[in-house]
DNA sequence: CTCTGCTTTCAAAACGTTTTGAACGCAAGG
DNA sequence: CCTTGCGTTCAAAACGTTTTGAAAGCAGAG
């Protein structure tokens, strides 16, 4: 292959490396994802351990949870007995998989936590000395700061996984900021 | 302690090691972090390593970087020779550090070597077999998608750094794909 | 049913990160 | 000066995660 090709490829592909790790998966998972986005055929998992020189037992644990996430899909080909995948290759459909399903539960946990400490807080208030009443007030501040925090971040993943089913790329880089 | 103020305590502290988590740095630095958060008044290295039950090394090392990620300060108590530090409570404050100096950069260089790729890829067409040109723009189509996350990414964290004392939280939800 | 070629599993090994604590450095007080 | 009481450093140990490869599983073909 042309040197050229070779070099966007392998930048790209340690670049979602990269990405992947920042959303909290595997390296290997980011890196399969590449190799498949970059790859017009479906691939078998031995092109992919082939490809990444990692061996077939990672690649397929890998690829199971990238099909879990809806990043990569089987494909069927007909009259083979591998088994073939190509990358979804909807960037937001793959970004709005992991925000739904995985930090928005997050940010949900930590709001019920924050909202059980403001009632436990008002609750107790009773049966504080005078001192510890005072402390109780300082947390509560505190706790309230970090739900506004987690409010607002709720708020930004609904307006990601809630936006437009498909989106249109060419038309997302004149975006804008009102 | 009351119970209940403990109980707060022990959750907040260890959300915010979660926290601290998600956004890359150490358990550590989260708990550090919570725990003077909830501190009305400054904290020494030794309070924090008693607190936390950690060595007072480890204390000493975090303490720094939550300092260089502007979370915490030192504060001088007249007449003593500990150190002692506060949490920076303003937490937007701390979010604009984390996000401008870090985040910001890792998408500032992710759009570089997306452009290098794209002007890699059309300056060697020229010299490409037919079949490798072919490749060639699948592989620029892949290209500028990715280029249009990263602007994505780009323009949100621009509006969150960018925001004044507290985040205008409409700003966040027009960041609108058309 | 058996063989064949592929996938999956999982325990062990490799690897990376975090934590510790002892040694060191440093500054203030005597 | 020395001593004392801190903070810092860093190598070693503990710990956690990832990768591997051999063995087991499974499905289709004959």
């Amino acid at each position: 292959m042309h040197k050229t090709l070779a070099a966007v490829n392998d930048s790209t592909v340690a670049g979602l490396g990269r990405l992947a790790r920042f959303f909290g998966f595997s390296d290997v998972m980011g890196r399969l994802y590449g190799t498949l986005l970059l790859n017009p055929e479906p691939l078998s998992l031995d092109d992919l351990a082939d490809g990444l020189k990692i061996s077939k037992g990672s690649v397929s644990m890998n690829m199971r949870d990238l099909e879990r996430w809806g990043m990569a899909k089987e494909v069927w080909m007909r009259g083979e007995r591998k088994k073939y995948y190509t990358a979804e290759s909807d960037l937001w459909q793959v970004i709005r998989n992991v925000l739904g399903s995985r930090e928005q539960r997050e940010v949900q946990v930590a709001l019920h936590v924050l909202g059980d400490s403001v009632e436990k807080l008002k609750a107790a208030e009773a049966e504080l000395t005078p001192e510890e009443r005072e402390l109780a007030r300082y947390y509560l501040d505190r706790v309230v700061d970090l739900q506004a925090f987690f409010k607002v971040a709720q708020m930004a993943l609904e307006t990601v996984v809630g936006s437009g089913e498909s989106l249109d790329f060419d038309a997302v880089t004149r975006i804008e900021i009102e």
